[in-house]
This record gives C-alpha cells, structure tokens and sequence, in this order.
RNA sequence: GGGGUAGUAGGGUAGCCUGGUCCAUCCUAGAGCGUUUGGGACGCUUUGACGGCGGUUCGAAUCCGCCCUACCCCA
C-alpha cells in the first residue's frame, strides 16, 4: 500500500475502478483505435466463455441455437416503421462493395429482427410448426453518441444473446415472456446478482413491442445497469413480414411473437457487484479459475513441496475442479496479490509445514483461511466453494437491499437518489406526471409492476397528481 | 447536441510557449544472468516512444491544417 505497484482506485470511486481493474485483470484492453470497440482479453474471454455457457445451458432446455446473417438489406431493415424509428439514428450502412456502389444498402445488424423475421415467415406455415423458439448468441452493432463505456456502452455489442420465438396465441407469447423472465432471475442467480425486474414505460418499450418487461442491477455507486429485456412483439412483426400460420380451420392467422435479449453488461454487473479494493471476486461456478496452487519452496524441500503441489493439482483436476499452479518465479506474496486481482476464489498455499502436517492451506478470496487434510481435499473444497458463493450472494443481497428504499414525495425522492439509491414511488402512469418525475428529479422511471424481493410494491397515491396510482421503480440509469 | 483539455516506450510523466545537439527521465513492464521465496525481493546487463496524414522549414515531439482517439464540463 505504500508504493503504487498494485494498488486499485477504490471502489467508491466506481468510474475509475472499473477502468482500472478492465485492463489490470486482464479482462478488456480498451486501447482498439475504434471508438466503443474494444478487445476481449483471453482471461475476460474465458468469464465470458463460463458465463455464456451457463445461458446457453439454460436456453438449450426450450430453445435451439441458430446463427443469421450480420447484414440486413435495406428493403427488409425498413419495413418496420416504429421499429426503424427507434434504431435510424444508430445503424452503420455498407454501401460498397470494394469501389463499387451496391445496389441495395445493407445495415450492420442493430439487433436482427429483420433478418430473422423474413425467415421465419418462409419458416412458419401450420399451426403444428408452433412453437418456434431459436436463440443466436451474435455481435450487434449500434452507432452510439453518447459517451461509450467497454461492457456498457459499445458500438459493438459483441455477445448479444437474443432469443426470438413464435406463437399462436397473444396468451401463448405471454407465458413465454414470463418463462424468459423465471430463466433470467436463474442466470442472474447463478452469478450471485440480485436483479429488479419492471416493465418500462410506453416511451421506453422496445421500437414496436406491444410491452417491454425489463430487469435491473444496481451498481455500487446506485445508478441502475439494464442487464436483460423481454419484449412481447404481439402481432406488429408478423403483420409486417407475414409470419402466418393455418389454423386447424384451415384459416391464415398472425402469429404472436416475444423477442428477448441479454449482451455482455451481464459481465459488467458480474465484475462491479462483487468486486471490492483487491479486484475482481467470482463465484467458483464461473471463475475460469477456481482454485490457484501456490507452492511455497524454501531451500532444500524444493523439489519436495513441488511434487506435492503437482500431486494435488492432477487430484483435483481429476476431481473436475479448474485448478492452477503457480510456479513462476515471483515472491509468494506478489502472486497472492496477483490472483487476488483477478477474483479467483480460493488459493491453496502448500508448503513444507503444511507437507508435513499432512495438510494444504485454504485461504477465501472473500476472507477467512482455514486447513484443509490433504487426504479428503476434494470434499473440503467443495464445502469451501459453497461458503463462498453464499459470502457473495449475501453481500451482493445487501448491497441492493440496502439501495433501495420507497418515498412519497419528489422532495424525497430527490434526496434519495442523491443517496445513491433507486426508489419505488406510486405513479398513475399518465405520461405528464412521468415526466414530472425525471425532470424534477434527474432520473428515469424505470418501469411498473415492479418486481423485487427487497422492497415492497403496493399501490398508492401518484406522487405527483394525487390520483391513485402504482408502484413504480424510478432510477438513475448507466 | 454544445464547449473545453489532452495524446511522448506496455503503463505514468518532463520537454512544446522561445524549432537544432551527445544517452530524455523516473516509476513500472519486457528480455537475459545470478542471488532469493510463508503477503507486492534485489543486483548487474539490455529492449523500447514522440496518435495519424499533410503543410511550413536547411531542420518539427515543438509551429499550422485536417482526421482519429481519450478524458472533463454543460444540455
């Protein structure tokens, strides 16, 4: 702490850490000389790999992966008028093909409803191909103007997961925004990230969905990430590019549709909910490093305690852990802080003491060491690796729980949003008094219906008309 | 959307106003050798840059223009 060979801005100062501890821990190197494209690290790529992997385990149980196309042509990307509306300002052309001029302009991909929709209506024919439920995992790309930020703001979205799926009824689409919903709250889950879920405002539904049922994490400095969105499309697609099916009266009807999205700010609510002045923390479920064996060899037992590490690592490889060892020659201490650094949750120190007492130590990336017998070491660190998961959920829990809080005046709404929390106040969803609210309070609604377990959403009087109205979460948002 | 500041080695800085030199510099990182190793080791040797393009000039990191990128402030 005294020189600056390793020290982190603080967390408080989030800006600054999450900068930092990007290029530190090796997850993104911003120094690409495209503004808002930046390069995956192959550390930062190995937590996207176990995180995604994790999505796509989820998917796979009612969806079928499939890849399209990244141009759109110009005919098909406008057909769509509310659609186009929201994206015209952020779409990158391709109009030449080497020097010639093309024809047809095509879009880079903002998010591929066009380009999959065409399809599908070639696709869908009877009521009998219903369901259809297709994911892809592709990069999107949207030509931001405000400021950008790696994780959060891109002009290349590199691992946009959008699942698009195809309905008989306007109910049937519903259940399925409702399962999407249940299998986000199980992702986020399993990255120990507590999440907020509301359905945004009219203004603020995706371009041409008949509603928009959004999720939220907060951050450490209160501002809100949307980290995953559920649209049910409704009929506004199908009637646009003819996605029709015969019906058992033999009878050509619309199909309903949902579309549903998750990109890479997962990883940066990964990275900023749990990470604290050291670096990064990561739950051993998708750390890409689970354990790191650090050897310590002193003298003559050199070769003695490294054959015992080597023995450990194959033992607990075999035992299906993602193990390390470190033999680099560095002082024991520098790769302490080295792993630290980048959230590997569990280091096992071995050395001759703890040779010959039979025994590797364990210490916690969230604290706490203890010895564990080399003999049963498997066991022990399973039982280690749920601790931590539970230390990490738990303070993550407290984190949102403690950021959130309800008022009932725009005073105090003011007053907590300053506080660095987002608040549930009651609305009467008139578009005016919507308005009321952010301006007064340099904030956004984020959404009604609000579902969270850490704070209470029953309805009351508007905050601003007095007329009766909802709970409503209201945020400010990155 | 409007304004401002800046870009010098992998990272951080000086130099620029007032153009000129023989090795810029410190911290760190990289390579090599040796001594070390239970919380950020040390010694010696060594590698490495003036954001890009154009202009002015005998000569440009320095002056001028455009572009790219980054950061800050205001809407």
């Amino acid at each position: 702490m005294d020189d600056d060979t390793g020290t982190l801005p603080q967390k408080q100062d989030f800006s600054g850490w999450f900068n930092e501890i990007l290029w530190r821990a090796e997850i993104m190197d911003v120094r690409y000389p495209v503004k808002g494209l930046y390069v995956w690290y192959p550390y930062g790529f190995a937590i996207r790999k176990f995180v995604y992997n994790r999505l796509r385990e989820l998917l796979d149980c009612d969806h079928e992966e499939t890849l399209f196309p990244l141009l759109i042509p110009e005919q098909e990307f406008m057909k769509e008028a509310e659609h186009i509306k929201g994206f015209e300002d952020e779409v990158y052309w391709v109009t030449h093909g080497g020097t010639t001029p093309l024809d047809v302009k095509l879009a880079l991909r903002p998010t591929s409803e066009t380009a999959i929709y065409p399809m599908y209506a070639l696709w869908l024919r009877s009521h009998a191909d219903l369901p259809m439920k297709y994911y892809q995992i592709v990069n999107t790309f949207r030509y931001e103007t405000k400021q950008t930020r790696p994780l959060i703001r891109l002009r290349e979205i590199t691992s946009f997961m959008e699942s698009h799926t195809v309905h008989a009824t306007w109910d049937e689409a519903e259940t399925q925004v409702e399962y999407e919903l249940g299998l986000t709250k199980v992702f986020y889950d399993g990255l120990c990230i507590p999440i907020t879920i509301s359905k945004r405002p009219d203004w603020d539904k995706f371009p041409g969905a008949d509603y928009t049922i959004a999720v939220d994490a907060i951050m450490p400095n209160g501002k809100t990430l949307q980290c995953g969105t559920v649209h049910h499309l409704g009929t506004h697609f199908s009637k646009t590019f003819s996605i029709q099916y015969e019906d058992k009266n033999g009878e050509q009807q619309l199909a309903n549709q949902t579309c549903y999205g998750i990109s890479e700010r997962c990883i940066a609510a990964l990275i900023s909910m749990h990470g604290d002045d050291k670096g990064l923390i990561l739950p051993p479920a998708i750390a890409p490093v689970q354990a790191v064996i650090i050897p310590i060899t002193i003298g003559k037992r050199h070769e003695d305690v490294l054959e015992a590490a080597k023995t450990l690592e194959i033992g607990l490889k075999a035992a299906g852990f993602r193990v390390k060892m470190d033999t680099r020659d560095m002082r024991p201490g520098a790769k302490y802080y080295w792993w630290e650094l980048r959230g590997v949750p569990l280091r096992l120190e071995l050395g001759p003491r703890d040779l010959d007492a039979g025994k590797v130590m364990a210490v916690k990336r969230t604290g706490g060491k203890s010895q564990l017998g080399l003999a049963s070491v498997s066991d022990g660190i399973t039982k280690v690796f749920a601790d931590i998961t539970e230390t990490i959920r738990a303070k993550a829990e407290d984190h949102t729980r403690s950021h959130l809080c309800s008022v009932d005046t725009i005073g105090s709404l003011n007053a907590a949003l300053n506080d660095g929390k987002v608040a549930v106040v009651h609305w009467c969803r008139e578009r005016g008094c919507g308005e009321t609210i952010e301006e007064s309070a340099n904030s956004s609604i984020l959404g009604t219906e609000v579902r969270s377990p850490y704070v209470a959403a029953t309805d009351g009087n508007c905050i601003v008309c007095g007329k009766p109205g909802k709970a409503t979460l209201v945020g400010r948002t990155y």
